[in-house]
DNA sequence: ACGAGGATGCTCT
DNA sequence: GAGCATCCTCGTC
């Protein structure tokens, strides 16, 4: 399993991530590059933040060369470090990760940080203990649907949510 | 527990 | 001007 970490302490370990390729008619790549998806085309580790609904910030990681393309939805997770720093910022107890709108929010990622890179700023890739997962259909996209893409963590031996 | 509905703003047609 | 890689609240059961 990857836990994402910010030097504030913060971490959170993903339970469910979506998987994004420039030939997929669902990914922000598909039509090329544009102001919006630039960073998507960064090298390995860049964060490709967008907002959605013109409400919430989701947060991407990019996972294949410059120029590719292919990031990872980060769609939830379980926040296992920071707790009283992510209600704090989510304004509530509860849920605090378990959305992609949620999980920026908990980590404080916002569109500051859409280019920045996993690798040596301030936020960080930690792997965590190994975990089973399944594959399942892509949530909220309504083309590209038949690629199951969407990757959910089972059997982590860790307290859920 | 679950579903409907509204908020909200940017991107591309 | 349509269409979103969503979340929250409030209504039912």
């Amino acid at each position: 399993m990857i836990v994402v970490c910010i030097e504030d302490g913060t971490a959170v370990s993903l339970r469910e991530v979506e998987a994004y390729t420039q030939d997929d008619p669902a990914s922000h790549s598909h039509r090329g590059r544009t102001a919006r998806n630039e960073a998507m085309f960064g090298p390995p580790g860049t964060l490709y933040v967008y907002r959605s609904y013109g409400v919430h910030w989701c947060a991407n990681v990019v996972t294949s060369r410059s120029g590719t393309g292919e990031a990872v939805l980060l769609r939830g997770g379980v926040i296992v470090a920071g707790r009283d720093l992510a209600v704090r910022r989510r304004g509530r107890s509860d849920h605090l990760a378990d959305g992609p709108g949620k999980l920026c929010a908990a980590m404080a990622i916002t569109g500051d940080h859409d280019g920045s890179s996993l690798i040596d700023g301030p936020y960080r890739l930690e792997e965590g203990p190994p975990c089973e997962y399944v594959s399942t259909e892509r949530i909220g996209i309504s083309r590209g649907t038949e690629r199951r893409w969407r990757f959910v963590a089972t059997e982590c031996g860790l307290p859920g949510d």
